[in-house]
DNA sequence: CGTTGTGTTGATATTAATCAACAAGTGTGG
DNA sequence: CCACACTTGTTGATTAATATCAACACAACG
């Protein structure tokens, strides 16, 4: 690990954005989205850079995006995909603490905090889904630092796949004969990052539980999951 | 990783407890504190056991806890220490997500969620503490997620001794000619299921810190930091 | 004093990283 | 339409980091 794995410069990603990830209820993503300056950024385009000044928060109403923090030298961690509905504001010393860049087209709702904190007066329900999504969140990163602490390279890619196959995009246009289809939009280095190992690793786990008949692979964007619950045992640390 | 890394039998831990960990406002803390039970735990006793039904918030007002989570066959991450102020109730479809136990003794707040839910009605600025707290949260989680992904075994300790550091009771009874004096409450064992590693590897890196020169380890339950700011660079991986 | 729990150190094993080659797409331009 | 470069992913050989196994040191405690 002294060495370079699959290293980035970090000189990487453009444009500011922001931290507080969080699913926040419809109702509060529209009255948010009137109020904001929408935005559409490409495949591989950043949107927050670590260490800018968080000026804004940032709401995404459609597409995914990798949030990730970095190294001096290279190294990233992906702390999470961020999906449709997602927040993103949170900030450190008026820093973002996180980068962002988009994984497909993502459509954004940008706006200040400013505005945010006279909606919060305004809107005391706003506060409640925001600490509802703060909660879910750090459920979430619990998970993964058991996943990244104590779980091994097959153990933590089986729990990416089920965790992906939750996702409510699942299952679409393909065939439930041969077991739940799960896309996978990320590049497999994306999906080493976030489970803190490398491209090589990531892909010879995903060849051997197909191997083992847990899964199939169609094409590298997608999987098929042909034993769920097997895949799920080995998630837990028990397969 | 698929043999034993000095396993715990998933059986430890008695009483229930809860799962949101933050600091919350003296303010808060004691508008808490004066409609919750207290209570006293010893050290290694525990009070929140993952998966039990979660009824309850806990305040810890004194003394340190470790948070964890377990897998089913004894590996064990800990997610935090909680220290005076923090606040836990986080659960999943009424289960507790993590379990805790007392590292020296703790004074703790208990009080209903149906408790929390009409102060949160009553007092706005309650939710905001909490938001505020959740965020505070989510911010170390995400730098222990780069940490358990990426760091080395050297950089992680750095980075717990440099975590340790910013805690209030640091620099107390030593001297600081030697350097910053840094309580480690926690056995080396602790240390390591929250770094993901093993006690002997924790041992060994605290062992070569000391050789290098970085800092001294007059005790087991301290060490003086020597050259912080040399410290902080290995913590963030240039060292 | 012996015993027990905790921490350290050494020898070896194992997992995952690194290094390297190749295969499969994808897009470009002739 | 095909040749080519370029990107992404897979697979194999080897290395390196850390886990495991084992022995020992030391302090707290009865």
């Amino acid at each position: 690990m002294t060495a370079s794995l699959h290293r980035l410069k970090p000189a990487a990603a453009p444009d500011p954005g922001s931290g507080i990830r969080g699913i926040v209820g419809v109702e509060d993503l529209q009255r948010l989205a009137n109020l904001a300056v929408t935005r559409t950024v490409r495949p591989g385009q950043g949107f927050i850079v670590e260490g800018d000044p968080a000026d804004c928060f940032f709401n995404i109403t459609c597409g995914t995006a990798k949030l990730f923090k970095l190294l001096p030298d290279g190294r990233r961690q992906i702390i999470g995909f961020a999906t449709a509905a997602h927040f993103l504001g949170l900030a450190v010393s008026g820093r973002y603490i996180f980068g962002a860049e988009a994984i497909d087209t993502v459509r954004l709702c940008r706006f200040s905090r400013t505005r945010l904190r006279l909606l919060l007066d305004e809107f005391p329900s706003l506060g409640r889904s925001l600490l509802d999504a703060a909660s879910a969140e750090l459920v979430a990163a619990q998970d993964q630092m058991l996943l990244l602490g104590r779980k091994t390279a097959r153990e933590r890619v089986a729990s990416f796949l089920m965790e992906m196959s939750r996702q409510p995009d699942c299952g679409t246009g393909g065939s439930d004969l041969a077991g739940l289809r799960v896309p996978l939009p990320m590049h497999r280095l994306d999906i080493a990052d976030y489970l803190g190992l490398t491209i090589e690793t990531v892909s010879r786990m995903l060849t051997r539980l197909c191997r083992e008949g847990l899964i199939s692979i169609p094409t590298t964007t997608a999987v098929l999951l042909r034993d769920p619950t097997r895949l799920q045992a080995v998630a837990d640390g028990l397969g």
